[in-house]
DNA sequence: GGAACGATTGAT
DNA sequence: TCAATCGTTCCT
């Protein structure tokens, strides 16, 4: 996906992220999965990170659309975001759960779930973005890196692009304020969201 | 310096 | 339904 992708309003961006392959790659392995949920979200919008301006800790969401945004939260999960627009424009899309494709040992392992764990295999593996980013192995110093130009994170164009007709919006999920936006989007009837849509 | 608050998750 | 847990932000 080139930066002209990214550099696009955050709704469009988070609807054609849909079924697009998250990529990791690390010393440990690879692992792949297939994007199903995502949240776009905007300066303007009481609900975003960068609502208030920009600070240390945000400061990558004023960047380059393509770079990565991880934030740190509830002082024990990171959330990964795709920055989107043109720069300094303060959007990003937030990346709420991946299908897992390729590694499933190595989610496993990093998620400390039990091989065996056949039940494992569902929404508890990737579904939420603080599980995911657990199971791919993504923290602060992933903060920053560039989908576009090569590094641990890329994501691929998808071989089938999901119609409009298949994607379901609603509210956000955890967000206090802004609560009316219909800015969810999930493949619709996806197995591997982080709750079933309403 | 101090307090309040999360774009969450897992256990009860 | 509720506790865990700590960095960031904002107020004094």
């Amino acid at each position: 996906m080139n930066r002209e992708f990214y550099a696009r309003d955050a709704e469009i961006v988070a609807k054609e992220l849909l079924n697009c392959l998250l990529v990791r790659t690390s010393e440990e392995g690879t692992v792949v999965g297939r994007i199903c949920e995502t949240e776009a979200y905007t300066q303007d919008d009481c609900a975003s990170h960068s609502f208030r301006g920009c600070t240390p800790a945000n400061h990558t969401m004023f960047g380059e659309p393509g770079l990565v945004y991880v934030y740190f939260t509830y002082g024990m999960h990171y959330c990964a975001n795709v920055v989107t627009g043109i720069p300094g424009s303060g959007e990003a899309v937030l990346i709420r759960a991946v299908e897992p494709l390729e590694g499933l040992e190595l989610m496993l392992l990093r998620r400390g779930l039990s091989h065996g764990t056949r039940l494992a295999i569902g929404r508890t593996l990737c579904g939420g973005p603080g599980r995911l980013c657990q199971a791919f192995g993504i923290d602060r110093n992933h903060d920053g890196t560039d989908l576009v130009s090569g590094g641990p994170l890329k994501i691929y164009q998808s071989t089938s692009i999901v119609c409009d007709s298949d994607i379901a919006k609603s509210r956000r999920i955890g967000v206090s304020k802004g609560v009316d936006f219909l800015r969810r989007f999930v493949v619709a009837g996806d197995r591997y969201t982080s709750r079933v849509e309403k």
